[in-house]
DNA sequence: TTGAGTGCAAACTTTTTGCAATGTT
DNA sequence: AACATTGCAAAAAGTTTGCACTCAA
């Protein structure tokens, strides 16, 4: 069984070193061990699962800590934050992880990521346009699966009859 | 000076009302107040602006009911609801209102619209691909816009820091 | 040694819920 | 008259903040 996950977290570390070390933070404990349990992951993850997750393998960590660890390694890039439609800020990590964008079924709640080369094209065009120099972008495509787990309930009625109703 | 707002005032009155008999729901003039609120504004807004602009106007509301009336409101395509990264959700009316994305600045929290036809082509590709039915989506870019107002600060340093550190 | 970073708890913000009163159907 | 909807206030949920203690530099 490979795991390629180690590089990965191994380069993940040498860069949030480089990144306290530039930035004259500290390098404490908590940092990494927060790193580590997010590198193992592979899905995304709410601030609590991630410190139930730690709780649970009898790592001693605040709330506040986690939250003040998933700032620093958004801003050096090593994670990415989402708010996936809730009130609730979603996380994952980024470094090794090809670009990606998300779909999201509104029945079941599953995500799903694709990954299509013309978001980018459109960023750079966009940005040029509006005068913007555009760092990152979040795309996500809301629907219903066809799976037959899912409730899979038939949307978009609305829409059309409104459409009815205007005319 | 056109009004070109009342026309679709107007429609989307019609539309709300054929939704609550089809829902059989009550026709309560909270409701109907607070689509005129929200169809007199043109930007974007949170619960809260929406509450206290309606509170200003001496009518008489709650927040329960601004927040009731919105879910309402987003159900049946009248209005449209956005998280833009922060966890504040922010919405706008959607009834004759060109389908548009939004690029925002991180530096001065200006948020301007675009529109991109191709986003549409790759929402009908992915959701084809994933066999999803996508009934709506969301798109935003982040970046610095170029105004000299805005700090502009450097952006994307991290990034390239990163590079360098992990080879 | 010193002050950045931590844990903990309290505070804050946004949203949801419970319940009695109201008013649409 | 019935019960969906409202206002209000309390509760919940997520995040931020204040403060004394700790430990990386």
């Amino acid at each position: 069984m490979p795991q390629p996950n180690l590089q990965n977290l191994d380069a993940a570390k040498r860069i949030l070193t480089a990144y306290l070390e530039r930035k004259s933070l500290r390098k404490t404990p908590e940092r990494f061990a927060i790193l580590e349990e997010i590198y193992s992951r592979s899905d995304h993850f709410d601030v609590d699962e991630l410190y139930i997750s730690m709780k649970n393998k009898k790592y001693r960590v605040s709330r506040a800590t986690v939250y003040n660890t998933l700032d620093v390694l958004v801003d050096c890039d090593l994670v990415t934050k989402h708010q996936f439609g809730k009130n609730l800020a979603q996380y994952e990590k980024s470094y090794g992880y090809k670009q990606h964008d998300h779909i999201i079924c509104l029945d079941c709640h599953q995500v799903r990521e694709f990954c299509d080369p013309r978001v980018q094209n459109i960023q750079t065009m966009v940005g040029d346009m509006l005068q913007f120099n555009v760092v990152h972008h979040s795309l996500i495509f809301y629907g219903s699966c066809q799976r037959e787990k899912c409730e899979n309930r038939v949307q978009n009625v609305n829409q059309l009859e409104n459409r009815a109703v205007a005319e």
